[in-house]
Formats: structure tokens, sequence, C-alpha cells
DNA sequence: TGTACATCAGTGAACGCGCGTTCACTGATGTAC
DNA sequence: TGTACATCAGTGAACGCGCGTTCACTGATGTAC
């Protein structure tokens, strides 16, 4: 390969680095690209020689963060039974690690809140990053859950996204914290039929 | 009272009902003044005269649209025990016509997201409107809910918030629609143990 | 009741600003011979 | 290996647009006498 090619490349890489870090502390609207190509030492007008819209960068940031999160939020959960590793899984994206380090973390709450009021655009790849999540969180669920498995997954999503997305908007306010701790108990009624508070992570 | 004081008054009306439609439809920053003004038979330059800034429109359209909110969603419940009127609440919020009818229901979807990744505003006018939805719930729990009762409302607003938005966010995907039926039957068997599918409303 | 002046809700243009995108240009790298 | 030309990643100014806010102005209403 070129050298010009590499470096084309590395340029692309360090873009969608310095994207996915703005646009997970401040969704896509307020992630401007001079902004995003200066997070990544270059100017604005090079941008266009990488992605087509900024439409188009913005899918490949959901879909990449995305698969980023789902690598490190099912990551390491051992050989416990499902329903405690369906609970570290919950304990660690309702955590206040993951409030309040918004741009290493799920893509998905600074982000479902635009889409849901825009007119169109990132449906699709959002829809596909709910189902990758649902479908792996649910080999995790109870076996009681049988054929509510599917929709018990897709709540919890829900719960968490809410969740997450509504203690990072109250930040600072003392409902903040418990909102947080609030779904992890709810979280947790609905894996085991009762919260039992201080679970272990990991 | 002057009938030009009268006449001001009922210009603010407008300008409020004008606002709250457009905010719970596209949420803060895509509700442009000049178009709230126009909405209400109005020109821009007038708005200062009602109204300080922006934000304290903004603030004044979360309490009112909220307060509104809240009294239609607890409206009309009864003489059913407890939990049959929490599940009433939670189908009315959870309903395919509170997604579809933005401009007239809660305004907290539109919003939280946005208030998540802003660096400041309205946080405490959030903080205000969610104590208040789960104060109002908290009497329709369950008794066994007990001291976890705060938490479990908590919990509850986050799953219908995050419910909606997300179920809005996937409007015309196969997913929309399951969303709000997985979070229904999460809610169900958060206040009875177990989901009884199919509930009456009122 | 009538007149002269003051008030002020509302108008519409202008302000400075940030946005996504385009484009003429540059200079390093690649290609042909 | 050396030279002439082509390519193209990246620059930085400019484009048109929408935004929140300001401001000189207007005309209907209110007030003083």
């Amino acid at each position: 390969m070129n050298a010009r090619t590499e470096r084309k490349q590395r340029s692309r890489e360090t873009i969608l680095q310095s994207a996915s870090r703005l646009v997970r502390e401040r969704g896509i609207a307020r992630s401007g690209i001079a902004e995003i190509m200066e997070g990544a030492g270059l100017t604005v007008g090079g941008f266009y020689a990488h992605f087509a819209s900024k439409q188009v960068l913005m899918d490949e940031i959901i879909r990449r963060t995305g698969a980023e999160m789902r690598a490190r939020l099912f990551a390491r959960l051992g050989e416990k039974p499902r329903e405690a590793r369906a609970a570290v899984v919950l304990k660690r994206y309702l955590s206040p690690a993951h409030r309040d380090q918004e741009e290493r973390g799920c893509p998905l709450p600074a982000v479902t809140g635009e889409i849901a009021t825009a007119e169109v655009g990132h449906r699709d790849v959002l829809a596909e990053q709910i189902d990758l999540v649902a479908a792996e969180l649910r080999p995790l669920l109870p076996e009681r859950a049988g054929a509510r498995a599917r929709h018990l997954a897709l709540g919890l999503v829900a719960l968490m996204i809410g969740g997450l997305t509504l203690s990072r908007a109250l930040r600072g306010t003392a409902l903040s914290d418990d909102v947080l701790r609030a779904c992890r108990e709810v979280g947790q009624t609905l894996l085991h039929g009762r919260s039992p508070e201080h679970e272990e992570e990991s």
C-alpha cells in the first residue's frame, strides 16, 4: 500500500477518534465538523476527502462506538450464573463512572433524544444498535423469562439508556445519584424478582 | 385591568401555546424564536416584550407542559386498587398514541437528552419535574414496595421517559412498537411481580 | 369632552455568530518514460 | 537514476443559511389637564 494511502487512513482514524469523543459528549448537532477536525489536528476543508457528509460520519460513529461499548460491557463476565452476569452488565452501565465519562461510554444516551426529535436520519443505525445490545443481553436473562426474554431485554435496554440519560441531565442535583441507584435496583428486581442490594462487580 | 395589558396577556398566552407545541415536537434547540412567534401570529422582535430570554421561556414551557401532562396522566383513575391505577398511568404514558402525538404529550422525552448533553441550563427545572411525577406516582405503588417505593417510582419514571424516547427515535422501524410493549410489560412486572398482559384502560 | 403628550406591544431589519459544504490552491507523493 | 507530469490529502477562505438578540421605529392605547 501507498505511503499516501497509509497516511490517509491514519488521518481517517484520527478523525473518527476525535468525533467519537465529541459525539458521546455533546451529541450530533453540537459536534461541529470544524471542531472534530481540529481535534484530529486537521482543518475543516479536509473532511470531505474522508466522508461524503456529516450524516455518513455520524452513522459510522454510532456503529463504531456502539460496538466498542458492547465489547466493554460484556467483557470478563466470568463463570457466574446468567442472571449474575446480567446484573454486572446493568451495574456497569448504570454506574457513576459511566455517567461521568461520557466521552468513553455508550453513544446512545447522547444520540437517542436527538434522533427522536429529528425529521429523519440515523433511525436504522439506531435500530441496528438496539437490536445488537438486546441480542447480547438476552442469553444472560433468567431461564424463567422464556418467551418474554426478548421483551425483557428491550425493556432493560430502555431502562439503561433512559436512566443514564436522565441521570446525566440531572448532574449536579441530588436526584442524579438517586436515579442511577433506582434504575439499578429496578433492573435487579427484574432479573431476580427481588433486589439483592449491593452486588459485586466482576 | 388595561385593554393594553389584557391584549399583552393574550399574546403571551398564544406565544406559550405555540412554544409548547413546538418544543414537545422538536426539543429546545430546534425550536427557533422566529418560528415560535410565527406560530403565535406575531413577529420575532416582539418576543422580548414577554420573556427576558429563550432560556426563561423554555423553563416556563417545561414547567407548564409538565404540569399539563401530569394532570392528564393521573386523571380519572377511578377506584381500583393502587397498583391497577399505577398500571393505567404506565399504559397511558407508554402508548402508541402518546408516542405519535408528541406535540400534546410529555415534554421530558424531547428535552432530557438535550439537557444531558448541554453545558448547563434547565437542570433544576428538570429535577423539579422529575420529583413531581415521582411523587405523584409513589402513592400508587404496591404497599409491599415499602421503603423502596421512592426508588421504584424513580425507576419507573426513567423507564417511561427512556422507553418513549427510544420508541420515538425508532419510529418507522419494526422495533418501535416492540420497545413500547416491552416497557409496558416490564413496568407491569415491577408493579405486580408478573405481567398480566393486556390490562384495561380506565 | 377634548387635546397634547407619554407609554409600550409589536414590527422588521440588522447585529454577530456558528454551522455544513464548496472550491481554488499547495505541495508532497506516485507514475511514466 | 533522473526528469516531467499527474494525483490527491489537506488548507483556508468563502458560500448561504439559521440562530438569539438588539434597536429604531409605528401606532394604538392610556394619562394629565
